[in-house]
RNA sequence: GGGCGAUUAGCUCAGCUGGGAGAGCGCCUGCUCGACAAGCAGGAGGUCACUGGUUCGAGCCCAGUAUCGCCCACCA
């Protein structure tokens, strides 16, 4: 449909369409050639497989495909990693999920069995997310998907599991873990959530074995008490000083306990003496390792009481506490039972409470890896943006801790590790021989994330890929993965490459719901992006109600990107309006263009001789380019978008578009609008790609000019600024809002030719008075009834306003400047001012001074 | 318990190295001026959280207070 046809942008329409003419062109899928320094590449953060498109998704989604963009229209070879992340727990749980309706569940079925039922779930749902970042006119490299599971992507995680046990850097230890009873398995620190428990704190007397006395210790988990192994007390307490070294028997079990002094234990909390459990509690479990105790288990991986003690074995743990408190109760032991608020730990992914426990585990020892990353940040090979987040990144490397590599899943990759009796092996292939048993746990996930920028382009091996775009340009992605994921690439990138994975960190806001709180599917606070795309239902978190209407993509990019920042923020559904409305705005100022130019016209820029308003909008397209170059350079993606309404809207639409209007659209006239508009979609393309390419394809681009989306910038030197031109249109534009604030308090009709005559303004009078519909007259004999004041010239209104409106509207212009003049009086008879301030401030104050004067004058 | 950030118009947010308070939306008034009513023009609206300090001058710098948010942390 010809454009003239076309009273508005339909997105829904359009970008289908766009899609599939970019998919099909094969312009987001580069050769690999040249080097990674010449080219531009961005790695994906690895959906997970299973996801579906949220606020974050979409967010980032712009973000990075702007930079992409913006770097292929400047003439590099961009390449955006697309993948996804098998999500051992998430995933699996899905998985299960669909079993137990089924009516069977994963150990009936067996691991086998199971695997090949969450590849089929892939199948199944793995390309969902994959189809919505098309529809955000992600220009991804979808001909190369990643998965961190696919063959290519098993090699490079065995190798570096390998390389890493040959290191002596990962080894097989009983350790204190966080064991998240929901996915029966041990997870890592990061995956630990610190959440408020209301529990009660008991206290428990331990009766010294000599019969002298007895001890008071404090527990909100009794039932633990099985599996003390000794009485802490501080070496300096006065109160228990003279009973370290001597024993108490621990009640209800009988167990001879020594007394020990430990610095860790606080005087002047609880009771002073602390009951030591290192099998069930991080801290005593250090304190036990300190003392050389035994490490007891009274709560096995199953959640159930152990053996360790034969009355309460098998029972839960809320049962054992119960029974314990009861025994205790009845032996006259418990001394008091209080409330008692505290942070405990849960799991990020089950929601349940962590057992922590001791357990077989494999680790990663981190410190060697740390260091080289701190320096890469420390002396700026990773740059991070926002600058203040380097510190965080650089405390948690410092103070870094082993990390638990190992999960009792399924879903994931098995560590390459064999046994036979006491007997191991580590290796990327099974070992020769009979009766080796492969281990049967798998990795962390974001161990094999941590491989995420090399591993998807191919390594280890040596390929075209991993030249053309190792290391990449910037990682884009939230505050919270920037330990569990950014920073551990990092660590991994520099051992295995020798290089780090990417020169740039972005780290972008989180979008909360409108109502301030996290946008979750749980809360139902989530808002889906597709819908603000296509229309739909408003969620509730919404308080209008109603229905979105449809923003399109255009408007949806444009309006996260202008809602972003440093910092966390609302979700504004006035930005996404406003993004549609530049797409719309910038479709009919392309249709009117089009509309109206002659005939074959070729784009070129007016000339030095052309009228001043058409060397204004080249200054100002050019001011406009240089202010977006130097945003989307410095990662501030909220003043690129918003800097491009303004230009769009304020500069090109509200006063050049005006400005022509009236002129012949002579050859000369339609080249150089045909140039205009050209630059003005090429600059707006990253941030809104379909409107600008539907504009393009009619006409804009040239009947050969292919597709915008490929377009690729001329070097060439930027355009000089015409200071001349910008300083004559600004008077303009002054003068012209000044007529019409008078005219408007005069409530004189909008349509109507007042008559007036201008002083000072010259070649400019055609244009002010077309604008502000006035008949210019040189007769000098008639009185005014109002006289504007602009800087440097005068409007004399010969008719129109009511000489009493006008009169009683100086007045309050005149006060106004009074005011001004005396303030600025004051300013400059202050000798502390005229003697400390800058020349060039006490300068311009006087220069205003003047200026002020020569206004109150005029009136 | 430490650390970081925020507090500016009714709402969501900008305000660069201190030098006359801004945008979008909303609100009010008026407009079929050669694209756009998802439009155009004009306008109202702010003790820049509070208290002190530094300075000729503070939204901006310093100290403290309050409220909110986030991160880190092993007080039973």
């Amino acid at each position: 449909m010809s454009l003239k046809d076309r009273k508005r942008f339909e997105p829904s329409e359009v970008e289908p369409r766009i899609v599939q003419r970019w998919l099909d062109s094969g312009l987001f899928h580069p050769d690999p050639e040249g080097t990674a320094q010449e080219n531009f590449s961005i790695a994906i953060p690895p959906p997970n497989v299973t996801g579906a498109l949220h606020m974050g998704h979409a967010l980032n989604g712009s973000i990075q495909d702007t930079l992409i963009r913006y770097h292929r229209q400047n003439g590099r070879r961009a390449k955006w990693i697309l993948g996804t992340d098998h999500a051992g727990i998430a995933t699996q749980t899905q998985v299960e999920k669909r079993l137990v309706e089924q009516g069977t569940s994963r150990e009936a079925i067996g691991r086998a069995a199971f695997i090949e039922k969450t590849w089929e779930w892939r199948e199944e749902f793995g390309g969902t997310i994959v189809e919505q970042f098309k529809r955000l006119g992600a220009s991804l490299d979808y001909e190369e998907e990643r998965f961190t599971l696919d063959e290519g992507y098993v090699e490079a995680v065995l190798k570096v599991f390998v390389d890493l046990y040959n290191k002596g850097w990962i080894y097989r230890d009983n350790y204190m873990v966080n064991w998240d009873p929901g996915s029966g398995s041990a997870i890592s620190d990061l995956e630990v959530e610190e959440r408020e428990a209301h529990d009660t704190l008991f206290h428990i007397a331990y009766p010294l074995t000599d019969g002298s006395g007895e001890v008071v210790v404090a527990t909100v988990r009794p039932e633990t008490m099985l599996a003390d192994v000794a009485v802490a007390v501080h070496p300096d307490d006065e109160r228990y000083k003279h009973l370290i070294g001597q024993t108490v028997t621990l009640p209800l079990v009988g167990r001879e306990l020594p007394i020990i002094a430990d610095e860790y234990v606080k005087t002047d909390f609880g009771t002073g003496c602390l009951k030591i459990t290192p099998g069930h509690d991080p801290n005593d479990f250090e304190i036990g390792r300190r003392h050389g105790l035994p490490e007891l288990s009274a709560i096995g991986e199953d959640g159930l009481m152990t053996s360790l003690v034969a009355e309460y074995a098998g029972m839960t743990v809320a049962e054992a506490q119960e029974a314990v408190v009861a025994a205790l109760d009845a032996q006259g032991l418990l001394r008091a039972r209080d409330p008692y608020t505290h942070t405990v730990p849960f799991s990020q992914r089950s929601g349940r409470r962590i057992e922590p426990l001791i357990s077989l585990q494999w680790f990663m020892k981190m410190d060697e890896l740390a260091a080289p990353a701190i320096a890469a940040v420390k002396d700026g090979r990773v740059k991070i943006h926002p600058e203040s987040q380097s510190r965080r990144y650089i405390d948690w490397l410092e103070n870094i801790r082993p990390w638990c590599i190992s999960r009792q899943l399924w879903w994931g990759h098995q560590l390459p590790v064999w046994y036979r009796g006491d007997e191991t092996y580590v290796g990327e292939t099974a070992p020769e021989g009979e009766g080796w048993e492969r281990e049967s746990d798998v990795l962390d996930t974001w161990f094999s994330s941590a491989l995420w920028p090399f591993a998807t382009l191919g390594w280890p091996r040596e390929t075209p890929d991993l030249r053309a775009f190792y290391r990449t340009d910037v990682l884009s992605t939230a505050r919270d993965i920037l330990f569990l994921w950014v920073a551990r690439m990092v660590m991994m990138g520099l051992e295995f490459t020798g290089d780090v994975p990417f020169e740039h960190v972005y780290i972008h806001s989180v979008i909360q719901a409108p109502d301030g709180r996290r946008m979750s599917k749980s809360l139902g606070t989530g808002i889906d992006p597709l819908t603000l795309i296509d229309g739909g239902p408003r969620p509730p978190v919404f308080t209008q109600g109603g229905t979105f209407p449809s923003y399109g993509t255009d408007g949806v990019r444009f309006g996260l990107l202008a809602m972003s920042s440093t910092q966390d923020v609302r979700f504004s559904e006035e930005k996404v309006a406003q993004g549609q409305a530049l797409a719309n705005k910038l479709f009919h100022a392309t249709r009117f263009l089009l509309m109206n130019i002659a005939e074959g016209a070729a784009p070129a820029p007016a000339g030095p001789g052309a009228p001043v308003e058409d060397r204004w909008i080249l200054s100002r397209l050019e001011a406009a380019k240089a202010d977006f170059a130097a945003r989307i350079d410095t990662f501030d993606f909220s003043k690129a978008a918003l800097g491009l309404y303004d230009f769009v809207y304020g500069e090109l639409c509200d006063w050049y578009l005006e400005l022509i209007k009236g002129r012949e659209f002579d050859e000369a006239l339609s080249g150089h609008l045909l140039h205009v508009v050209r630059e003005t979609l090429i600059l707006a393309h990253p941030i809104i790609p379909f409107v600008t390419e539907e504009l393009w394809e009619h006409g804009v681009g040239g009947p050969d000019a292919g597709l915008l989306a490929a377009y690729v910038r001329a070097d060439g030197e930027a355009l000089e600024r015409d200071t001349a031109a910008e300083g004559d249109i600004e008077r303009v534009i002054a003068t012209v809002q000044a007529v019409r604030s008078w005219r408007d308090a005069g409530g004189v009709k909008p349509g109507a030719f007042l008559e007036a005559r201008l002083d000072g303004l010259d070649g400019l009078v055609p244009l002010v008075a077309r604008l502000a519909r006035l008949t210019p007259t040189d007769d000098a004999g008639r009185e005014p009834v109002a006289v504007i004041p602009v800087a440097g010239s005068e409007v004399f209104l010969l008719e129109g306003v009511d000489p009493a409106e006008a009169a009683a509207k100086i007045e309050v212009a005149r006060r106004t400047l009074q005011a001004e003049i005396k303030r600025a009086e004051g300013k400059l008879s202050n000798p502390g001012f005229v003697d400390k301030a800058p020349d060039a401030v006490v300068a311009a104050e006087r220069e205003k001074l003047e200026r002020l004067r020569v206004e109150l004058e005029a009136l």
